[in-house]
DNA sequence: AAGGGTCACGAAAACGGTTTCGTGTTGAAA
DNA sequence: TTTCAACACGAAACCGTTTTCGTGACCCTT
């Protein structure tokens, strides 16, 4: 009752001629006369014969897999990612191996040890937390000097070599924050994240940058410093009274969600008393009510971009070419809590 | 600079040993003097030997990765889901390949033959729209009569023999229908999709039950089939207008969030006016305002439970042990658009 | 009839492991 | 000194492919 998996051996016995004739009857090697081919081909067809993949990668040294490894799935932005990788790499005949770190640098190292061993062509990864707060990247070298093709999106570090692909956060950072103070915003608030985040520093950046173009002075107690892990309602309501902002930015979109929220609970009218502008073109901002004007990262996109960058240089011989950081603009979605 | 892969002939070559020898000292059999087997373990560490997961799957007709099939990976359900399932697999040394159907039979399918041919040991998966609609799954009874294991969750099918794990949808409507008829509530709109997914149509029959064992008779003017795909405000705002319901009761997290905000667009206070009740303990409800009530599926279990069963299969020789299905209990998370 | 060229196919190595079955050497017992 | 077990290791098969290199049979040429 339990039909295993037919091989070459099988069809090959069956038929009464060589392993070796069946396979190159099945690609119609012109070496086999052409009564044997069909009468192999018919054979397999009839018993829906399908190569054996492991095998195929043993032989091939390519698994036409492609890790890819995250920090975490809940997020939208990751997910939209993924959808992007998915997306590219299937259309290739690529399949995509998802592995979790956790925001933990222990699993990233785990994962990414297993993943290299065999199983994966090559890595699509943004950094977990705990890799760059520890700054370690002795993993991440590991592969890259073994030959495996490595893009870095999103969370990158400048201390390796390799495809990365991103979004220009200073510039998100400064648009966001200058369509604030072309409302007349005064008084913006910025909710961020522990320093170490590469993305988070760059829109802090970009805050300030946009601070300064419009003469403005950086003023440190606008700025809450907030762990990325759980979002604590009542620091975030308690900063918010000390500050009594004209407009709220937010580095991420839970974050400028809970702003929004909180605010309204004060009840404070958005945006005709304050607007906020959070990051990531979510499900969460898109369904708020009023709905969240935000910056979009174009996750999908980045997906699409990184998967390109990879395949790209596993199929053809790019060993020379040297690495590309593809860096795409932001774009701001003004929806309903700024002020058109 | 390259510096590939180390095997066990390179060891073997270097020490001046057979690859079998190698092999055995690194697995501490005692049929290897002591002294060679430190020295090739020492020799081992030093360059970091790992197996090759390839050759390994090859040989032990075994890969150790979980392919996981799913509809759609941007709704929150799912992703909880695979974390569950990540957490669980993971643990025990597992990989998870992710595959999207993108709702699509076609890609189901392709996805499906793509892993099956070797790349994973078992399946767990949830019914693309396109399958339910086309109620055909060959492409399932195949790979059970090959031998892989499989365990589908949430969207489900009587239709094939296997492992699964649902919540009991019914109940879950019940619990929500009951939940707004003991506010006192009397015309509960619901917001539901096409009648061949399963999960909507068990939903749908709770809450028939739920009017039933309150006496009231159901009125399906009250209820609205929306797409899956896409959202139309217009449509459900045009409905509540005609119904004008004292509570919507919505088989998803994103209609409900929808008829939230519209409801309160139209100048009424939720829940004193109307009660909302969703289904998927999400961002999507938790970050409203206010916060959406909803009944939870617990993916997160789903997914764990998914994992253990397919790795129990996998592990122990479960050939004659009939298949089971896991039920789930729904919860029902009182939050701020029902009165407590 | 001998030599040469197709034709159609098979044997074998290779990918990187694991495992079974030998086998040469040693030491001790007889 | 012979015999035999224990010891420590190696050869080879195997997993399912692909691919290189033969090679036997046949036909044609001279």
């Amino acid at each position: 009752m339990l039909k295993p998996k037919i091989t070459l051996k099988h069809i090959a016995k069956e038929l009464e001629v060589s392993v070796s004739t069946v396979s190159k009857a099945l690609k119609d090697y012109d070496e086999i006369s052409k009564d044997t081919r069909e009468k192999v081909q018919a054979f397999a067809k009839l018993y829906n014969y399908k190569p054996n993949n492991i095998a195929l990668s043993l032989k091939n040294k390519r698994t036409k897999n492609i890790g890819v490894l995250i920090p975490d799935i809940v997020h939208h932005f990751f997910t939209t990612v993924i959808w992007g990788i998915e997306n590219y790499a299937n259309g290739k005949g690529y399949n995509v191996i998802v592995c979790l770190s956790d925001e933990s640098f222990e699993k990233e190292v785990i994962n990414m040890e297993m993943l290299a061993n065999g199983s994966i062509d090559g890595f699509i990864m943004s950094l977990s937390a705990g890799t760059e707060a520890k700054k370690d990247i002795n993993h991440l070298q590991e592969v890259t000097e073994r030959g495996i093709p490595l893009v870095l999106f999103d969370r990158v570090t400048d201390d390796i070599d390799c495809d990365k692909v991103v979004i220009d956060d200073v510039l998100a950072g400064y648009i966001a924050t200058k369509k604030l103070l072309e409302e007349g915003r005064r008084k913006i608030a910025l909710l961020t994240t522990e320093d170490f985040f590469s993305v988070s520093r760059n829109r802090n950046l970009g805050y300030q940058k946009a601070l300064q173009d419009f003469g403005m002075e950086l003023n440190t107690d606008y700025m809450l410093r907030l762990e990325y892990t759980d979002v604590n309602e009542q620091i975030i309501s308690d900063f918010l009274d000390r500050v009594q902002p004209d407009a709220v930015l937010s580095v991420n979109e839970v974050f400028g969600i809970c702003g929004l929220r909180i605010l309204q609970r004060k009840g404070l009218v958005v945006p005709d008393d304050v607007s906020v502008i959070g990051f990531t073109d979510g499900l969460l901002g898109r369904y708020a009510n009023p709905s969240l004007t935000c910056i979009a990262q174009h996750g999908q996109k980045m997906g699409e971009i990184a998967a390109k960058m990879l395949i790209d240089r596993l199929e053809n011989d790019q060993a020379e070419v040297p690495f590309r950081t593809q860096i795409l603009k932001p774009t701001l979605i003004e929806r309903e809590t700024t002020i058109n």
